[in-house]
DNA sequence: GCCGTTTTCGGCCCGACTGTTTTCAGTCG
């Protein structure tokens, strides 16, 4: 989840976020009505991902509107942001204890069990409810019995070992590996991976495949019994969920043969956009679900008698065109407004990877790389660019054997060098097969925005290279002053291009800077600046959902490797993925320019300042 | 609690699987 950080004082979109799901998890446990409980979750989720500080704009008496979000939470988010309070919070949190949320944490326990033991047994924590499952005193409630004991035990202790979620990367490899051994089972004849990782999220939980097959017992059996199978949750006639050694879940739904449609929309999800395709459904009479779609009869049910009717759909474009919508692009599916666009015919043209031209951010052995230059280039070439920009450190940041101007110097000699080979190569017509016979290595750095905002190499040095990529390493935790002055001070310079890794983030590692994002948009937006999509998995950086909001402000963006060895060029790929959930088109993505293209935009940067 | 090209009131998505069950509730995705 972005982290989306407030000045202090007041509650991070994350915070605000986590205390809205804590309220709509108490309401649950309470037994208040499930739409009221729903309510808050959505309100939370919107909150995660809205592109704003939500309580630095609540606290400024602005209500920007935000779906989900009505009357009555807006309150309590303006009473929380300007007083440090909301005592509808305390009140609950005094009527229960928060820690039973926790409970709900434990696989297999829900709302209704954790209001069972705590009303009969008083039980608020996780290891007091152990300790009475472990010792049978929870079979007195109704429903519970010896084996009920077992599974909240077995499930207590797998909370301890659940993994974080996945990086995509390795999601995908994991979902590959099992895909490859379904596709080989004898009546297999179609696997698709869906959930998450088809919406290409940055972080995936769990894993969601789907096969077509003529023999589904032999499809349910090869998957409960692949060999990294650590237990098996659950295995029917339709689907079975395992989890792995050490790693995801893992779910298998078989999809009926020639009408698949309505199933892979379902298991593509995400929920909050099938929500949404469902209420469209019954505003016109029917009910949709993974099956198909069932007729409604006038009092809302689903038609009895001579009227039932279920429609299958042959394919996911089926599906949206019988609600008169456009197909949605998976990665799109996420309810932030992706129903209507497809409904006014107005969804993006999404960015792919055969519109990226070339690469603006790539390392070598020169600085912290591990292929030569020439290697990188030549890796580059191959993969069909018009040009790639290779971008070594600048020099104070050692860590990374950041280039002094000397080596600067050394450096461009090889560029040349480089260059006068693919040239001749490309007149002789000796050029292999599938390259571009105008590829040009452009020679660029990774310029250091140094802790006291100074850029690390003077105008005359930065004016010489071809392009130059700024981005923050040190002095991570400055205000929110300091870091916003220091990253628009760089996007200011008329010799800095682009913004790498704009919030300098490490999923599951290192949390965003504390930046003004708004501000930082509007001095991108007003000079010119591109801000990176950095592809490579740990960062994904900007984020969607700032990408989006970016764009919206008037920013060009890039998307870039930042590779430090050939196969890594690859990278861009997750970049791509990024930005087709940002809504991005080729034309807001500076390195789909042509060769000729980009440089006269270099060119033409300063003068815009 | 949210929301509105049928509605400012009355709706609000749907099915599989599991366990403890004689017909269903709870959980999950």
């Amino acid at each position: 989840m972005t982290q989306l950080n407030a000045p202090t004082g007041l509650p991070s979109n994350d915070e605000l976020a986590r205390i809205f799901h804590e309220i709509g998890n108490l309401l649950e446990i309470k037994g208040e009505l499930v739409f009221k409980t729903v309510a808050y979750h959505k309100a939370a989720d919107a909150i995660a991902h809205a592109p704003f500080d939500v309580s630095v704009v609540y606290a400024g008496g602005e209500r920007r509107p935000l779906a989900g979000v009505g009357s009555a939470i807006g309150d309590k988010i303006t009473e929380l942001a300007t007083t440090g309070r909301m005592a509808f919070h305390e009140h609950l949190r005094a009527e229960l204890p928060a820690t039973l949320t926790d409970l709900l944490e434990i696989p297999g326990v829900g709302p209704k069990t954790v209001r069972a033991v705590w009303e009969a047994l008083e039980i608020e924590t996780v290891e007091t409810l152990r300790q009475a499952a472990v010792a049978g005193q929870l079979r007195v409630l109704p429903g519970i019995s010896a084996g009920t004991e077992a599974r909240i035990v077995e499930g207590i202790e797998q909370l301890a070992s659940r993994p974080d979620r996945m990086l995509i990367d390795r999601a995908q490899a994991i979902s590959d590996a099992i895909a490859a051994v379904l596709a080989a089972v004898p009546g297999v004849t179609r696997v698709i991976q869906a959930g998450s990782l088809r919406r290409r999220r940055e972080t995936i939980g769990d894993l969601d495949l789907l096969v077509e097959t003529s023999d589904v017992d032999a499809a349910i059996t090869s998957f409960t019994t692949l060999p990294d199978v650590d237990r098996v949750l659950g295995a029917g006639h339709a689907k079975a969920s395992v989890v792995l050694r050490g790693g995801p879940q893992v779910d298998l739904m078989v999809m009926p043969e020639g009408a698949s449609g309505t199933c892979l929309v379902h298991f593509t999800g995400s929920a909050a956009h099938n929500v949404a395709l469902r209420g469209i459904a019954r505003e016109r009479g029917w009910s949709l679900s993974e099956k198909g779609f069932l007729r409604l009869a006038p009092d809302g049910e689903p038609a009895a008698g001579a009227d039932a009717e279920l429609r299958t759909m042959p394919d996911e474009a089926a599906v949206y065109r019988f609600l008169d919508l456009d197909l949605v692009p998976p990665e799109l599916r996420e309810d932030q407004g992706e129903v209507d666009a497809a409904h006014a015919g107005r969804l993006p043209r999404l960015i792919t990877r055969a519109d990226l031209r070339g690469d603006l951010h790539s390392h070598s052995e020169w600085s912290d790389g591990i292929h030569t230059i020439e290697a990188m280039a030549e890796a580059a070439r191959s993969r069909g660019y018009a040009y790639q920009v290779l971008t070594d450190h600048s020099q104070s940041l050692a860590i990374a054997k950041g280039l002094t101007p000397d080596r600067v110097e050394l450096q461009r000699a090889i560029f040349a060098t480089i260059n006068a080979r693919f040239a001749a190569e490309a007149a002789s017509g000796a050029v292999p097969p599938g390259t571009d016979p105008g590829f040009r290595l452009l020679h660029g750095c990774e310029l250091e925005i140094r802790a006291d905002g100074r850029l690390d190499y003077d105008d005359d040095l930065l004016a010489r290279f071809d392009l130059v990529v700024a981005s923050v390493h040190v002095a991570r935790r400055q205000t929110r002053a300091e870091l916003t002055a220091r990253t628009i001070g760089a996007i200011r310079s008329p010799h800095v291009d682009v913004i790498a890794h704009p919030a300098g983030r490490m999923l599951n590692e290192r949390p965003d800077l504390d930046i003004d994002w708004d501000a930082v948009y509007e001095a991108a937006a007003a000079t010119g600046t591109a801000l990176e999509i950095n592809g490579s998995p740990p960062r994904l950086d900007l984020a969607p959902e700032r990408a989006r909001r970016a764009v919206a402000m008037g920013c060009l963006l890039s998307i870039d490797s930042d590779a430090h060895r050939t196969e890594e060029l690859d990278f861009v790929r997750w970049g791509v993925d990024q930005a087709r959930r940002a809504w991005v088109e080729p034309g807001q993505v500076l390195n789909t320019r042509s060769l000729p293209e980009l440089l006269a935009w270099v060119a033409a940067k300063p003068s815009r300042v």
